[in-house]
DNA sequence: CACGGAAATAATTTCGAAAACCTGTCCACC
DNA sequence: GGTGGACAGGTTTTCGAAATTATTTCCGTG
């Protein structure tokens, strides 16, 4: 995600917090809104006080979490107002770093796309055949799609920018469960984007994108779960 | 700046040593790329050692501050790549959300908009009247006439992110000492974007705004004091 | 019965020191 | 002369407990 972090040598507590607390946030075994007490963390988590603090400390940087003074930590609250917004912002943000990305990506770009994709398509196809579940790896290539798109925008600021947009509304899926309609169209998605991308047709490619992200955030708001 | 921090009662140490930290990072008191050593924090800001953690773990997620496992913090280098970056991405955002708030700004908005610039202009005033010193009250009433011309964008998250950009470019203009061209420039400058966004013309609108920020970056590039 | 305030409880925040880690130095050895 | 490995000093990270702050409970009063 954003944040600046060399992963140098040993793993830090804090961070194996952070990574843990992003994905159980993420993933919706945090509800949104639900406080997070100290001491429910360390055991859960078996990391002590202070790296504990020093991941929420993060993830109150970058939004996923509110911080009230004297008061702890608590999951940011979701609303369907905020996805909205998110989902606005995202379209936005993206528009531009996809239109200069394909205005201004060279062929080593185009090759991360393809890759990208076809990484993606391929766990796709492991799930239709073997029935297996959405997990990890999936939503990581997923990730790594969707950015790389994006990657030849020029401008790491706005790549770690649309990086915390898609995290965000990636718990907003995860909270409402949309798995089913996923396996059913998003390869599909994907693939038109893919190939509007190395068409360089910039208009279809921003409008099947923009679509992508709408019909999302509509099954997502339609799920019912949200205030 | 970004983040949640619901200022309630009593103010937290970590909040504290946040604000002072980013004030010296900003202000270049702390010079970029230089090590961050905690117990000379300590003596520095008279807090202590989790409270300093914490408020670095904060500028880290937000960029102000790199991060390696196990060897600390430092203040993130300054480079003319990362400046031009910085104000391409800073264009991008703000013509987006300026367009926007054009678009859908309101009575209120406008009045916003008219009162943050009536106080930045008198601030100014002052300066050329009675030759005292540029200080951080002014940079306050910039940054919230900046940030009241996108106001109305309807996207708190798009706001939050040309808030910290926002900051970011303060600190690469204080590194280098362009005092005197502000205090000769930029009301003007104000007052056109002022006058063409109270018109509604947000293309001439958004041409001023990308003009300012080039012209300060092309200044503080020619300062010669980046790598 | 409602209201307000003091004590008790629970949570967060901070401190001081121990543990783990990195960096450079010195010396034996090839 | 160069290499590598143990050692020493300094720094970061983590722990456990103390200090501070919020929250609940309980009781007397209007």
């Amino acid at each position: 995600m954003a944040g600046t972090a060399s992963s140098n040598g040993r793993e830090t507590l804090a961070s194996i917090a952070y990574q843990k607390l992003l994905d159980d946030i993420v993933g919706g075994q945090l509800q949104p809104g639900s406080k997070l007490r100290l001491h429910a963390l360390t055991e859960r988590y078996k990391v002590g006080n202070s790296p504990l603090r020093e991941a929420l400390n993060r993830l109150s940087a970058n939004g996923m979490v509110q911080r009230e003074e004297n008061r702890g930590f608590r999951v940011s609250p979701a609303s369907s107002e905020e996805l909205s917004e998110l989902i606005r912002t995202r379209c936005w943000l993206e528009e531009l770093a996809l239109r200069e990305s394909i205005r201004r990506g060279d062929v080593v770009w185009e090759e991360r796309v393809l890759l990208a994709f076809h990484r993606l398509s391929r766990k796709n196809r492991l799930f239709d055949e073997q029935f297996i579940q959405f997990d990890g790896t999936w939503e990581d290539l997923h990730r790594a799609f969707h950015l790389s798109l994006l990657s030849a925008c020029n401008s790491k600021i706005l790549l770690d920018f649309c990086s915390q947009l898609h995290e965000q509304t990636l718990r907003y899926r995860n909270l409402s469960s949309m798995k089913a309609y996923r396996e059913r169209h998003e390869l599909d998605e994907h693939r038109a984007i893919r190939d509007a991308v190395m068409d360089r047709d910039a208009d279809k490619a921003v409008e099947l994108l923009r679509a992508h992200y709408r019909v999302t955030g509509e099954i997502v708001l339609a799920s019912g779960k949200l205030t």
